[in-house]
DNA sequence: ATTATCTATAGATCTATAGATAATGC
DNA sequence: ATTATCTATAGATCTATAGATAATGC
């Protein structure tokens, strides 16, 4: 029953790959070891042969996860481009796969402070983008307003997944491409 | 060992009351039944006297923690003033007596959409509230605007939180003050 | 008599570990 | 021989219930 190395490597690719879109979905405390294991096709004992803990397994899957959402997002052209894509309505109803700040928010603020230092820094270079884009499109860059818009975007995303009211969902997410996109 | 209605009922009101501290600050999953008795100075076995269930309380509990924090951000002069209280180092510091969407955040879009009513509800009173502060600082009411700052808000605040970096962590409060101040 | 609370516990679930298994890789 | 995985389970925790207790309120 034993894999060959690179199987072995594969299934921990697996493994870090479902947690990161089972964590997204239904929060880091709701999705145990089994179930994670279980979508990654393996069980649920194997886990500790790959992970010290579920809180290290975190920590890779939602770097992982972050580096994923980062790299989709390359090559926009303006600020309102990547507006429309991050508030589309696909990206509201597919949290599995979407922007990890939005997805975990408040609870990646509890996670223990020696493994947020990914979170700072899928922060800055979501400001970096940010201020690139803006470039793109004539002006000069403000950090600032970097700072406000990629506030907007985050804070609209979650506004509008938490209301159960689809119009007014909808307009949420219009309503903010619409005034971030005329910067 | 039976109390008088009327202490029963302030019982009741400090289990709400302990929940929605509690909730805030740690998340609902992370917060046992045990705990919140506990806080309320109660033992746990009693809790089903009160609430047919943990997911009733966290309704109830919800509704309550956001009726509290609108009701205390009453009379503010202008968009710019609640922002500087919205995104204080204060409110950021204590999730606990906070904004409930920026405390939960993605943990409300799970709950069952049938208990999500009060989240829609409370989101329609915040932008009324933004919409109230364009008109007392002259300018017309944007209801577009509006949506686009509370959210700038709220995920200012969640962002905040998230990043363990304490100057990222004070530039995005104080940058998103700025530009949604300067609305 | 009613009822809010307490003690005790059932049943489910979750993290983590122990020991066995069997194929790989030196 | 090493090691990735599997089965089985220990130990902790969490929601919910059962039955006892004792003071209130009709």
């Amino acid at each position: 029953m034993r894999p060959t190395k690179e199987q072995a490597d594969q299934n921990r690719r697996r493994i870090i790959e479902a947690a990161g879109r089972l964590f997204r979905e239904k929060g880091i405390h709701a999705v145990g070891v089994d179930e994670v294991m279980k979508t990654a096709g393996l069980t649920h004992g194997g886990f500790y042969g790959h992970f010290k803990s579920k809180g290290d397994l975190a920590t890779e899957a939602l770097s992982h996860a972050m580096d994923e959402s980062l790299r989709s997002e390359q090559d926009f052209p303006s600020v309102a481009a990547l507006a429309e894509t991050y508030l589309s309505k696909a990206h509201r109803d597919e949290a599995e796969n979407g922007c990890t700040v939005a997805s975990l928010g408040p609870e990646l603020a509890r996670l223990p402070s020696g493994k947020r230092g990914v979170i700072a820094s899928y922060v800055r270079k979501r400001i970096d983008q940010m201020e690139t884009l803006q470039e793109k499109t004539g002006g000069q860059a403000d950090r600032g307003k970097a700072i406000a818009d990629l506030a907007s975007l985050v804070g609209a995303l979650v506004m509008a997944r938490a209301v159960d009211d689809e119009a007014l969902s909808d307009e949420i997410l219009a309503e903010t491409i619409r005034v971030v996109g005329n910067g």
